[in-house]
Formats: C-alpha cells, sequence, structure tokens
DNA sequence: GACGATCACCTACAAGCGTAGGTAGAGTGC
DNA sequence: GCACTCTACCTACGCTTGTAGGTGATCGTC
C-alpha cells in the first residue's frame, strides 16, 4: 500500500504547483504556468522542468490529451498536507501537536477572526466526536 | 529590528541541531554531536559543517570558550517555530490557518489522549482571551 | 506555404544540503 | 617524549532546487 509517506518531500515551489494541480485536477503544463505566471512572475520551461521532476518523483502522472499532456495528481491534497503536518510536528515540535497548537494560538500569528473562526471548529469538532 | 523572518529557513537536519541549542542555550559542537551520534549516527565534521553553515546563515553565534567555541542561538526558539508555522500555513494551506486546524483534528494525526489535551488547551486559551 | 504560438524535451548553472575524510594544533596521560 | 583525544578548519562529492535558454515538432492562421 503505497501513500504520501514514500513520496520525497515538497519544495516551497512545488507546493505551489502541486496546488494547483489538486485545484483543477487535471491540467497541461500551460495552464499552471499561466496562472503562476500572473501570481509571481515565472519562465513556462521553469514550470515545466518543475512538473517533469513532479513525475519523477511519483507526485504527478499524465496521459496523451487533445494537445498534449495533461498532467494530474497521483495523491490526494489531504494526505499531503496530513503528512506535511506531521513532518513539521516531529522536526519543529520534536513531536508534539500541543507545542504547535500553543504556537499557533498565542503567537500573535492569527487574526482575530481567524482565532474566532478555530475556536469554532474545534467546539464543533468537540460536539461530533464526543 | 532585525528577526526570525530575515533569516534562510532551516532545513531538517538544521532544525536537529538548532533544537539541542535551545536545549541547553550554549555548547560546543563536540556536545551536539555526542546527543546527535547516540540518537541517530553521525559523523562530527558533519555536524561541525552544519554548525558553521547555521553560524553563517546567522541562526548561531559563538565565543572563545575554555577548550574552544560555545556556540549560542541568535534566536528564539519560539520565534522560530512561530515563523515556521507561518510558512506552513502559507505554501500548504495557501494561507488558511483553519485548514492547518482541520488537519491536525480530523487527520488522525493525533492520539486520543493528545486530542484531548488539544481540546483543553483551546478552551483554556478561550476563557483566558475573552 | 510562411509566421507565430504552443508544446515537449535537453542542457545548464549557481546554491544549498547531507555527508564526511583529512590535517593540524592544543591538552592530558603515562 | 609519544600516544590519545578533542578541537577547528579545509576540501570534496553527489544530490536537489530554482531558474531558464535553446531546439525542434505541431498546429492554426493569414
Amino acid at each position: 500500500m503505497s501513500g504520501v509517506g514514500d513520496l520525497p518531500a515538497l519544495s516551497e515551489t512545488q507546493w505551489e504547483i502541486m496546488n494547483v494541480f489538486w485545484d483543477r485536477q487535471e491540467c497541461a503544463v500551460g495552464d499552471v504556468w499561466k496562472l503562476l505566471n500572473e501570481k509571481r512572475g515565472i519562465s513556462r520551461n521553469t514550470v515545466h522542468t518543475q512538473v517533469v521532476r513532479l513525475e519523477d518523483k511519483g507526485w504527478l502522472k499524465h496521459r496523451e490529451g487533445e494537445n498534449g499532456f495533461l498532467y494530474s495528481p497521483t495523491v490526494s491534497r489531504e494526505d499531503s498536507q496530513r503528512s506535511s503536518v506531521q513532518r513539521l510536528i516531529e522536526t519543529v515540535f520534536e513531536g508534539s501537536p500541543e507545542g504547535l497548537v500553543l504556537t499557533l494560538l498565542n503567537g500573535g500569528t492569527l487574526s482575530k477572526a481567524e482565532a474566532d473562526r478555530i475556536r469554532q471548529l474545534i467546539t464543533a469538532a468537540q460536539r461530533t466526536k464526543k
């Protein structure tokens, strides 16, 4: 049973690219490039290189489309997020998820609105789970 | 006013090493090496190289001690953790802290005990903050 | 049928990382 | 006085990233 854990970690740029694929499910390199280029200016070839590397690493697969290759993710965004949170907890918080939550709550990282929404999430989770 | 944000990000190994410095406040390369070596087997020189790189990047400073250099962190662990959580939220959760919390709560990443403690943390924070 | 856009692919290069061997000096012990 | 140990420092190598230029094929348009 192969999961996200088996895949080599994503770099920041690679997350940026994978996020586009998770939003669209399936698209061509050119589509990704158009989006990222508007957002921050990047060469089409740069995107292409990263896409190929992502396929090499096992994060993407492709099929032949009308006008060239269409790429799509091999794993779900949720699993990938989970595994990257896991990794963060291990390396940055030495295995303590509570540390992460405390940082988040006490850190001043959150806006008031975000903090409120998060408290709601938690109480909701509390209700449904028990 | 220079902060963690100005420093280049830490790799996983570098977090491992910085964590030792944050635990001890000030120590020599040899001390760090002894610890890491017990934990996972690593050459003293490898640790030395990383420590030098960390000083180059601005995460560590050193002073001359009795028997060689003593290194210490230039920034607090809390600030570093905060900034790495911030970075995670931006790249992995496209800026949504709620996403992170949801992943944490629904992910099955947490043991039951951890989840309970986290809910307590949150309700405690809720009480003190408002 | 030449022109421009798009595509896939190849090559490249500077940084940074993980890893560690080798060297040379200082101190401790027998 | 020589061996052992610890230190700092230099060098190196293979790998990944971020970045992108160049090339040749295809396709739609004028």
